[in-house]
DNA sequence: ATCGCAACTTAAGCAAGCTTAACTTTTTTG
DNA sequence: CAAAAAAGTTAAGCTTGCTTAAGTTGCGAT
């Protein structure tokens, strides 16, 4: 038995993945332990075992990243993932802060049968609830338009809110409350030296938004 | 840490659960194990556990019996079973022999929240495609119509079709291609002594079925 | 440059859920 | 009803995926 995927070790491929794509490096021990809620040690554990397999390459105190073959899993994971998510709001009428956790356990147990159906019953959809791409059955990711975080958009610019990171429930919760979903137009009123804030107008509604709040929704430049 | 629910413990739970309702008998250990496709010894293990946590009643060489809180278990467990295979025919138009291993993964990643969705979204439906009852989510099963083995059906009667075994794909399979769905009317023609073969009348055509057919597929009674 | 600390690895061990092999109890049957 | 067969149990041991504790490495601050 060489290479046998586990709900674990999708997990773990899934961490890798997501700090190489987010942070763009070397995932370390203790991000990927901290991720997954697990000692330091598992994860060394578990990057021998996934290097051996091939899935990664591990050389010790230097980090870890996925090789062709580990991220091809790892594609196929967050595919899974997304497509659920999107299917959950779309066809049950979930919320977007209510699927992330559902589909955090759905996606070990999906046959590639079963998320083919749901991809094509949705249509071949490109974006999840949140705004992340969607991997296609190939393993490609449909091309992102520029996006950045809010705290770094221009006063007096209007932007477009494409993505927020689905595991923070209680952001997107607030985000309902305000009513500021995807997709929504905003002006930038005024960046407030004094607490950082950004002062945003959707909707004919104007509000602020804390540093932090601004520093996790992303958006995508519209007019200057 | 006493009575934590896990994958294992659910499909023990409801195998003895199916047994007990299908043969109306205690389990055995032989009988749980082939179900499960484990060793003897990993029932007479489990049975101990599952005893200790109060699921099952359990005495060496005796058999296993669930008890109110065990049983308790199974039928959730076979509500989401049964929901989701539903859900899959209903929803994403899959077959009703593609439906059984799906849901045999999913129903362990189902929580609570999530299978009510899915209960509403079906109008709170009473039998799955397979004709097996939904138990309600307060753990009641609707009433089932009296219902016989074609087998032992009578010649020159009229019944209606309404269960097959949702685990037997191939017999499944085979129905459909004869055109012998759920719920479709059949008049009894003849029951031959030769090779105790049953033929039946359906939407205007006549085949015969095997005796191992005639007993895996249940009909109700519609004209004597 | 090196000291000290944070990060990382190793080692030993644990729980769950299995296995096989040996042994015991129950059931069947001639 | 006794002996053989079948069913069930026990014991020892395995793998996976974790833990804690102890030891090692690398690196930033002085």
């Amino acid at each position: 038995m060489v290479c046998m995927s586990t709900v674990s070790k999708e997990n773990y491929l899934k961490a890798i993945f997501n700090y190489n794509v987010n942070i763009g490096e070397s995932a370390t021990t203790k991000k990927i332990a901290e991720e997954l809620s697990v000692s330091n040690a598992a994860i060394t554990d578990m990057a021998k075992k996934l290097s051996e397999e091939g899935l990664i390459s591990y050389e010790k105190y230097k980090g870890m990243e996925l090789t062709t073959e580990g991220e091809k899993i790892a594609l196929n994971v967050v595919r899974r993932h997304r497509l659920w998510e999107l299917f959950l709001v779309k066809v049950l009428g979930l919320n977007w802060n209510e699927v992330h956790e559902e589909a955090e356990k759905l996606e070990h147990q999906t046959s590639e049968f079963l998320i083919d159906r749901i991809d094509e019953f949705l249509g071949y959809p490109e974006f999840d609830p949140h705004g992340h791409p969607i991997p296609s059955k190939n393993g490609t990711l449909p091309k992102t338009p520029k996006i950045i975080p809010l705290y770094e958009a221009e006063k007096g610019s209007t932007y477009e809110f494409v993505r927020v990171n689905d595991r923070d429930s209680e952001l997107i919760n607030y985000l309902m409350k305000v009513g500021l979903l995807l997709n929504t137009e905003m002006f930038i009123e005024d960046k407030l030296k004094f607490d950082e804030s950004t002062m945003v107008t959707y909707n004919g509604k104007t509000i602020s938004l804390s540093k932090k709040i601004a520093e996790s929704i992303y958006v995508k430049l519209l007019k200057k």
